[in-house]
DNA sequence: TAATATTACTACGACAGATAAAGTAAAAAA
DNA sequence: TTTTTTACTTTATCTGTCGTAGTAATATTA
């Protein structure tokens, strides 16, 4: 299991890749998320939903309900194009960022 | 530059390892991570002082002052035996992270 | 020699994001 | 029919970062 503080700043760029190609909602995304990681990262609820604010407030993602026929009524999201640019720059920082780190991780035994 | 929510996880690692091999003081760590870092992460000093006391409280490093014939007293530090430890232990879990979050990132053109 | 810059911190308060705890409510499974 | 799973929401707390400001010594520049 990895640490929460070091994935602190990836969070947001997981979700946004979670719905690069399709919509999706909480309880999806966060199953996806655990599978994807093999279960080495499992987002908590009240952190995916407090994403999922930020990331409407940023213009970043939109909200939206479907016709159910069942179940419970989902909030579904859908990615911007303000999103998948900030998706983007994210993943050229974080090229940049693994090579900062690598330089003070070194093999000791 | 990089963002500071990233590196959150990793400011506590990454002045350890620059304690590793000597001991030294808060102003000199900074300038080597900067220096180290190409320029691209600049440590603030309020986080650097910050971690200096958190680091200490759980007796990963250790304090003390030199006989100093210039300058203004300077507060050193040299890592413990934990701190090494520790340091290692966060060595593996950034490989495990690195190779997680390197699934929700994309080339996107 | 006087003004400015650099070194080397310390104190305080604000803020953002993660998370624990608890609650709600519907549907599916046992 | 009880329990589990799905699908959230609300509130409050905690941690680490960082802006601002201040102190004090030495070194540099005008």
């Amino acid at each position: 299991m990895i640490s929460s503080d070091v994935i602190r700043g990836y969070n947001d760029t997981i979700i946004l890749y979670m719905l690069l190609d399709n919509e999706s909602y909480g309880y999806e995304i966060s199953k996806k998320i655990k599978e994807l990681s093999d279960e080495k990262y499992i987002i908590k609820e009240t952190t995916l939903y407090s994403a999922f604010n930020r990331l409407e407030k940023n213009g970043y993602i939109e909200s939206f309900y479907k016709q159910e026929t069942f179940g419970k009524r989902r909030t579904y999201y859908r990615i911007t194009k303000a999103g998948t640019d900030y998706y983007k720059e994210k993943c050229v920082e974080w090229e940049v960022t693994k090579q900062v780190i690598n330089r003070f991780i070194k093999e000791v035994n």
